[in-house]
DNA sequence: CGAGAACGGAACAGTCGTGTTCCATAAATG
DNA sequence: CATTTATGGAACACGACTGTTCCGTTCTCG
């Protein structure tokens, strides 16, 4: 179950897609809705995850795995600590109605399956943590807090431009500016 | 319809309670949740409101009333800006779980069945040019941007003492110490 | 081109939430 | 205390979603 042929693993991003599009938008949204948005009939989603829950099992690790990578993209250790968060902010932001999903299941990011913090959670944190060593970040914010407001800021500014058709760019400026002027000292 | 003997306004107020708090949790909850939260038959339920959605139209003005008044009671003309907005913001706050719902279902502030924003969303836009007329807030965010962000901080703030048990006196001083950098200019 | 893999769709049973009716009981009210 | 009034619970029909099976079709790759 690990090697799929090109074919299959191409259908199977196809869903994972759809899920996210169609359950950031309404948790409760059926399967057919899923195959629907994924131009797939329902029984090839069962083909690939028996359960509802297999499905969102398998949504969970597709997100972490691409939350894990932009992380690392973001390179968190080098130059400022600032400059870092403005970062891991620009990349975190691509993550588009993936963003909404996992902002809609904090299960994700704190246990999704274990009860660990995922690796990215805890660079994150790293990261503050040298902000507020260096003097560059307000130290009466703890670290979770900014972690924290980073999600719900980039969760709100994500739906400023999908509900009131902002341009991404100008969402994504208002975001980091705002985070900005929070973490100053 | 409208008046309601002193027995019936306290089950119906049980009810609207009720269904914020599990809904606020799991927006999918059956009313037999909410029946079992309020401590009440389901079938109660459905004398006081035909269908799901009578009670969530119901939820919705209620929500709304207590918006309204907890706008009212921060008097937001009076003052400077920055004492406006916090003080709204502290009254915003105890909401509690009525904050996670309201964020959950932006359609509430701005159409709940008129297409119309509410009074409280432009006496709180309003607030926000004043900031900016008089020069007390950055005038590089738009009013929208300062009122979205301040109900991220306000949800980022509940969600922190109700998941993670932080005191609320605590969380609510960290969304304020964020909200005022965050709008200086 | 041909075999095997991948797929779509129909059909079906099972489950769960919903909305309704009916009846017996508990509570409030005058 | 007697009469409304409010309630809880059982029972039922209905609809939506789910998970599964089966079969014919399409495609992909050797």
């Amino acid at each position: 179950m690990d090697v799929l042929t090109g074919t299959r693993a191409r259908t199977r991003r196809a869903i994972l897609d759809a899920a996210v599009a169609v359950l950031s938008k309404n948790s409760g949204a059926s399967l057919a809705d899923v195959a629907t948005e994924a131009g797939v009939g329902r029984t090839t989603i069962h083909r690939y995850f028996r359960e509802r829950s297999d499905l969102l099992a398998a949504l969970s690790v597709y997100l972490l795995e691409r939350i894990e990578t932009a992380t690392e993209r973001a390179r968190l250790d080098e130059g400022t600590a600032l400059e870092a968060l403005e970062r891991v902010c620009q990349e975190y932001f691509e993550l588009g109605d993936g963003l909404l999903f996992a902002f809609d299941n904090p299960q994700l990011t704190t246990w999704e399956g274990w009860d660990e913090e995922t690796d990215a959670d805890r660079a994150l944190t790293r990261l503050v943590q040298r902000g507020h060593a260096d003097g560059s970040f307000d130290p009466g914010q703890p670290a979770e807090w900014v972690t924290q407001m980073l999600w719900a800021m980039l969760y709100t500014a994500w739906q400023h431009t999908r509900d009131q058709g902002a341009p991404k760019h100008s969402s994504l400026e208002l975001c980091l500016r705002s985070l900005r002027k929070c973490v100053a000292p």
